[in-house]
DNA sequence: TTGATACATGAACACATATTCATATGTATG
DNA sequence: CATACATATGAATATGTGTTCATGTATCAA
């Protein structure tokens, strides 16, 4: 934690042996807001049972508790992570009388799955 | 935790209203594998300092101390994240000297920063 | 070889997070 | 209204994770 290098002082206790691509890449990071935001989206996706839920959802709206089958997981468990899926907007809810079905957002939660998908492909040929 | 709906058994404690579409999902879905695989990608771009830390590679390759100072952060810490990076293959590095040189892996990088971008603006508009 | 520089890494601690358990909310049915 | 059903949620606990601190490794210079 030494100190932002901004236009007015880009003087740290860290060594900088590049000073003007930091400079000139400090500039075009995009603002603090906006990169807090992106992790907190990527977070959504970081764990294996809300990808589950997002993978099945991908092939048809399901209601909670067709995924607590589908998932063979508690339907308290599901039903928190659908509340945190929903805060991200990666997906929506319709209630039928007693059922809430649940469907994915829009496209890009399928282009985000499906890149992930690639590199992890790209990753397992690069290794042999 | 119940059972898992395959071929032969897919009558759980929990109660499962559209059976058919329980069963057709099942066979649609990814190896866990895959599912797992994915997770662990997107909790690589979890993380606030991992997200910076490529939005920076992205504009020009940079040593460890650039990333450093550009950062604000202690090189200790950066490199525990490289290294994060580099285990998922998110990060390449070539070293020259001393000097170790860090920049992205391939496009796909570029491309899920991109669509979480898009995801996280339509978000905002969503909201208005 | 000795010292300095650039980076990596193991251990520890503080903090976040996913599931379980118990309970609450909302909706249809009788 | 009472009951059953589908889902949501608060609290607690166990596990995971990011940073710091101290130290290790690799490279260059003298």
């Amino acid at each position: 934690m030494a100190c932002q290098p901004d236009d007015q002082d880009l003087f740290c206790d860290v060594p900088m042996i590049h000073e003007e691509a930091v400079r000139r890449v400090f500039g075009l990071l995009p603002r603090e807001n906006r990169t807090e935001g992106l992790a907190e989206l990527f977070k959504v996706f970081g764990d294996p049972t809300r990808v589950r839920i997002l993978q099945s959802l991908r092939h048809s709206e399901l209601c909670v508790c067709d995924l607590s089958a589908l998932l063979a997981m508690s339907q308290s468990a599901v039903s928190h992570q659908l509340r945190i899926l929903r805060g991200a907007r990666l997906v929506r809810n319709r209630r039928e009388g007693r059922v809430i079905y649940y469907s994915l957002m829009d496209d890009h939660v399928k282009t985000i799955l499906d890149v992930g998908s690639e590199h992890l492909a790209e990753e397992a040929e690069s290794k042999r």
